[in-house]
RNA sequence: UCCUCAGUAGCUCAGUUGGUUAGAGCAUCUGACUGUUAAUCAGAGGGUCACUGGUUCGAGUCCAGUCUGAGGAGCCA
């Protein structure tokens, strides 16, 4: 019977004076013979339990060792020590699982995140990695509430897919053919027809065209699922298998889909602040001692929790594409010589031009709109200049891209006239292009990177910290 | 994939111009102490200096290649 457990940050809330009081969890550390740190991932605040002297066999004590699950019946009593209000006094202490001190590799002292991440199974159990995937939790639970409250309809789109149309990159084939002899055609191309589906399939970069069907038939829905790009992509902001969110909605243009971009942010981050604090302040503290680290003109402008603050309370910035080069074109960086790529109207600007405008110019973030059409993907909508597409990306400090959206081209003969321009396959897409051909509508969505937002939140610097077992190129452990 | 930097004890790191037996703090073990807060004090054990090859009388140190990691860039979310 287990049942019968309190979780630590219950207890904690509680007064002394109670008895046959259950907690079981993990030890953090031991202190004296007599004062155990115990943690059971409910909250970073441990619990002291307190054996007292003589009252325990020494054997037990022994193996009372560092990431040991114990479980502890005892008072809740007063804490005679200065760290806490409360402690647990014990009667019974039962150890559940003993922790080889010798070979257990987490000590009760600062790790760095580069070791962190080679025992990744174990990191959850430091106060770092359960803040980051408390927070984790907390913002997957608010997409879905806040979608939910606003009537979306959540699905599951595919993960295996059939389409290599949807130009978001390299993918990931699927197949049960054997590699070494696969099957031929007559001409010696690889015979797919004889592979599991019948036909080439791979994982999918994106569910937004599957989304868009739907979109079509319920209005508002989004999808929240794991996507796969097998770019070999080594940086701090990207991942081979990641997570994403995709609304779209139907009857929305371009400005319906920046205001619920930007209300959605906002409302997760405030969900976070409401339901997280303890864990946000503990990043905000842990981000303030490694940037002491730092050279000074390294360091963030602002703590984590002010920056989340004047997110939550301010409207985002919102420039046209236009804008934003005219803006680069004029700042003093640019005089001076200071971006290394070259910056007029029509380019795809760079990490160090998105940088600038947010981190530098506006100081927050930043919707940017109506790119030029030679630079975005088929599917957006044509703006009535002929030349830009009604296309949005919001820039984050600190992240970069973390929004990509655009109304899309609802327009039968403008969408297929982009497609043949852009060679990509109109009999591969029927289905897509049915629904311009039957009732077509204004319709619009983005995609999220949920791990970005992660990033964001927690004010990590490496993707990789903020997914439990990250897949990158040669990483796939765990 | 490209550029830069790094790889020395379980962890974090020092190691001089190439020169005898490679060091420190923390962790671990043994003992002491006991209202501690990453407890403290004393002692002990712990190393294929990433790997392969080369230069040299002699390589942790110099050179080449490989692997791994970090930061930046590209691709993007």
């Amino acid at each position: 019977m287990f049942n019968k457990r309190i979780k630590i940050k219950e207890l904690l809330l509680q007064l002394p004076g109670q008895h046959d009081v259950v907690v079981m969890g993990w030890v953090r550390t031991f202190r004296n013979t007599q004062f155990i740190a115990l943690n059971d991932g409910s909250t970073n605040t441990n619990l002291q339990v307190v054996a007292e002297l003589g009252r325990f066999d020494d054997d037990l004590l022994k193996r009372i060792t560092t990431s040991a699950a114990l479980k502890v019946t005892g008072e809740l009593v007063a804490s005679q020590g200065k760290g806490q209000t409360v402690e647990l006094k014990a009667s019974q202490i039962e150890i559940l699982g003993d922790s080889d001190p010798e070979k257990y590799p987490l000590q009760p002292k600062k790790h760095s995140l580069e070791f962190l991440r080679e025992i990744a199974h174990l990191r959850f159990r430091t106060n770092t990695f359960a803040s980051i995937f408390r927070v984790r939790h907390a913002l997957a639970f608010a997409i879905h509430r806040f979608f939910h409250d606003k009537g979306f309809l959540y699905m599951h789109t595919p993960i295996i897919t059939a389409s290599d149309a949807e130009g978001a990159g390299e993918m990931f084939r699927v197949t049960t053919l054997p590699f070494d002899q696969p099957p031929r055609t007559e001409d010696g191309a690889i015979d797919f027809s004889q592979d599991f589906f019948g036909k080439s399939t791979n994982l999918t970069v994106s569910g937004q065209l599957e989304g868009e069907l739907a979109a079509t038939a319920f209005g508002d829905i989004y999808t929240f699922g794991p996507t796969f790009r097998a770019e070999n992509s080594n940086t701090t902001r990207h991942l081979a298998e990641f997570w994403m969110i995709e609304p779209e909605m139907a009857f929305h243009d371009l400005e319906d889909n920046m205001n619920l971009a930007e209300s959605f942010m906002k409302s997760i981050i405030r969900f976070v602040m409401d339901n997280n604090m303890e864990d946000l302040v503990f990043l905000d503290q842990r981000l303030l001692e490694e940037e002491k680290q730092l050279p000074a003109d390294k360091r963030s402008e602002f703590g984590l929790l002010d920056k989340l603050k004047m997110v939550v309370n301010n409207d985002f910035e919102r420039i046209t594409y236009t804008e934003a080069i005219n803006i680069l074109l004029e700042s003093p960086a640019y005089k001076k010589k200071k971006f290394q790529y070259e910056v007029k109207w029509g380019i795809d600007m760079q990490s160090e031009h998105e940088r600038y405008l947010v981190e530098k110019h506006f100081k927050k973030p930043v919707i940017v709109t109506n790119y030029p059409k030679d630079i975005k993907a088929f599917y957006m909508r044509q703006n009535d200049d002929g030349k830009t597409v009604a296309a949005m990306d919001i820039l984050a400090p600190g992240i970069g891209e973390i929004v990509g959206g655009s109304q899309r081209e609802e327009r039968f003969d403008l969408l297929t006239q982009r497609m043949r321009d852009m060679h990509i396959s109109e009999e591969e897409l029927w289905w897509y292009l049915d629904t311009r051909r039957f009732g077509t509508v204004p319709h619009a969505g983005f995609g999220l990177g949920f791990e970005r937002m992660v990033l964001f939140v927690t004010g990590m610097t490496n993707i990789r910290d903020v997914i439990a077992f990250p897949r990158a190129p040669k990483t796939a452990d765990f």
